[in-house]
DNA sequence: CTGGTGACCGCTT
DNA sequence: AAAGCGGCCACCA
């Protein structure tokens, strides 16, 4: 049984290691199309398992947070980042050194 | 059943 | 160089 896309980019978001974060293409690109970005941000976005999909170790490519993703009432997303290490500049995450590199497969 | 939208990214003009 | 638009999937009215 071949799995939905939305299962697919959540099993990849599901992968992200711990103090790392993804950008939306990137996850698009290992589910099978970069153009899926947008799906992705959907799939995050009905979310069926908060504690199983870490969305909140998922950022857009400038490695901002989404505005829509404010639901705990602000930048919760960044202040989880930051609780597993990950550093912050400018407001936008150092993606060049935390961000998950797809080349590591 | 059809149309439109949404946590985006890359290409084209 | 900058700006605009399309593309893909699923769900709501």
């Amino acid at each position: 049984m071949e799995k939905n896309t939305f299962e697919r980019i959540y099993e990849i978001v599901c992968k992200i290691p711990y103090g790392k974060v993804a950008t939306y293409g990137q996850i698009a690109e290992l589910a099978g199309n970069k153009r899926l970005s947008r799906v992705v941000g959907y799939a995050l976005h009905v979310n069926p398992d908060p504690k199983r999909i870490p969305c909140h170790r998922v950022v857009n490519r400038l490695g901002e947070v989404s505005q829509a993703f404010a639901f705990g009432g602000g930048n919760r997303q960044v202040e989880l980042l930051q609780g597993e290490g990950v550093a912050f500049r400018g407001g936008r995450v150092i993606m060049e050194t935390y961000q998950w590199e797809k080349r590591l497969f």
